[in-house]
DNA sequence: CCCTAATCGAGACGGTACGTCCAGTCTTGCA
DNA sequence: TGCAAGACTGGACGTACCGTCTCGATTAGGG
């Protein structure tokens, strides 16, 4: 990559370090319903269009910030064991979905691209859920000879507790034993 | 119309049509994201004191003029066969996540709901989603005598498809078949 | 003047006295140069969008806030005597463009005139000086029935301190004296 | 003083020609009200920095660019009969101020230089006008004997039409015939 | 023939005012 | 007294320009 011939003043790394950090304590702080380009900025130490300048709009600069911990708290070592492995992927997606403040700005996202089209697009440029689920969900299916495809399988695993979540439902009625049961059963017939 | 004593100009009943009136053109217009309070007032040819007065927020109003109405949409009528009723329920689920206003409307509160609690609020007081799935849910757990509780049920179907939606998948790639018989396998064994 | 049928909230008159309030105590502390809506808002306690409302830019506000003052430090009771009339006037007008904190505002608008159109035509509507000079401009020419239009006349009058005055020059080696003779000059020979 | 021993790239020439080339379009272009330092090096092809290395701020590079050449324009030659000299120089002195280039640039001036006093200090460096009129004026005084001032005589002459013009005035409204009568009128008497 | 130094174009930097928009409240006259 | 109309304070929006600061590249001496 050559990035044309190198005119002018560099991309201050600094800058951008410092808007990332802003909006990531900000999003405890505040909330993301409070958090505007205006505050992160004045928080950043950052002139308002220096961050226009390399986001366009506040979610991407949150996707940018919480993305990397997305994947950290997503990431399940495997065991060997395929039911073992989904549970504990369950257990985490779950805590990350309601108790995590990269999962609260990842929900944040989801709703805003409802009504937003470019947050759309950006979510779905990467589908930082599925990928988490990835290493899971290949070794279970590998492990039963399932005729599902990832994707399905995929959306069978987390779409559940997705659901209840978003739509407001008690995280503490999710039973995450019950859940990977049931995805276990679905894979174990042909 | 008696009204207690009634001093003063009794509520207009029409002002109140107008406003949900409003609320759907608009919807349809400019979409949600241009949806202001000013605007439906004015639309509505309403003071905007007249909308403050009787819900609190756009969500409010949205939520009374377009998601009850969703209800028909989800209706599904019951056949008897479980697995066929499934399908057909699933079908109409999908086009209303996808192609119809009232699923618009409705993924924009779900969405409000990830950074608003009292959006949150008022989408967990009535499980729209669930509740149209609870008639063909519960037909369905009778016929197979499985051991999963009705909200269970109703996560594991609807999950899958509502996942892939709201993340940003590709609607099409949704095989509402392939879904039904995930469903009946899990429900199909104790 | 009726005004329409003045439906809705009118205009609040403190909110009014208060901008332009703000506005002659930020002259004097900030300077026209300093002089921003954004600041006049703010030191009149009032909405931005309050100051657009009614001033469609800062000139008009600074026209309305001083106006008033500079008609009143440009008053000159008539003597009857002619000569000493004019020479009033003078160290008026002189004392008005170099001292004054309203002419301070008057000259801030001429030099604004001359690149922006809109305040030209401002300005044009309303010759704040001419006006100032007619009562004893008129009176010097009854009494001396010199041919010069009541315009040119004042012209005559202005000018020379005016010229003097906005070019930078010393406004201490202005002779108010020495204008007036060579004022009186001129209207004495038909 | 000897500049040290000019080590170091040299000053661009070419450069500096290129800033007041730009200063002269775009004066014509987009008007005083419009003209940016940032626009001035874009236009000119020039880095922001080296136009305020040479000048510190836009009043400097458009007094360089256009005011000092005005006086072109306000040179007359002297016929040797006052009276007609000194009408020809108001004639060249209304089309100056009213539709020439360089004037519009000194009006901008001068109208800066109300409210910003870097720049009342560099147009008070140099009376441009005055000293057009210097020649025109001396030669009325020699021929008429008055007791008028050359700094007088000049406002006198100058400040009836710069009045009428900076004010707002139309200029079609100046006769500049009468004014050369005034102005003789008043020197040809003790 | 490099070395040093000051210039050049380019463009990012922190700031700040712009004029617009919307939220939610308040104040009129009319019905 | 409820209503429409619409003005109110407050504050975020995204843009523009300010004057400064880094870059790599260029262009002159001086050693």
């Amino acid at each position: 990559m050559v990035e044309g011939i190198g005119r002018g003043r560099p991309r201050s790394e600094s800058a951008r370090a410092a808007v990332l950090h802003a909006v990531d304590d900000l999003l405890v702080e505040v909330g993301y319903a409070s958090l505007t380009m205006k505050g992160i900025a004045e928080r950043a130490g950052v002139g308002r269009q220096t961050v226009y300048r390399w986001w366009s709009n506040k979610a991407e600069v949150l996707y940018e910030a919480s993305v990397l911990d997305a994947q950290h708290e997503l990431a399940v070592p495997l065991s060997g064991d395929a039911r073992t492995d989904v549970e504990v992927y369950l257990n985490a997606l779950i805590a990350f979905l309601t108790r995590s403040h990269a999962g609260a700005a990842y929900r944040a996202l989801v709703g805003e691209a409802q009504h937003d089209p470019d947050v759309a697009v950006l979510l779905a440029s990467r589908d930082i859920l599925g990928e988490s689920a990835t290493a899971v969900v290949d070794a279970a299916r590998a492990a039963s000879g399932t005729a599902l495809s990832a994707e399905q399988a995929i959306a069978l695993l987390i779409g559940p507790p997705f659901f209840r979540i978003l739509s407001g439902h008690d995280a503490d009625d999710i039973d995450p034993k019950a859940l990977a049961d049931q995805f276990m059963r679905v894979l174990d017939r042909p």
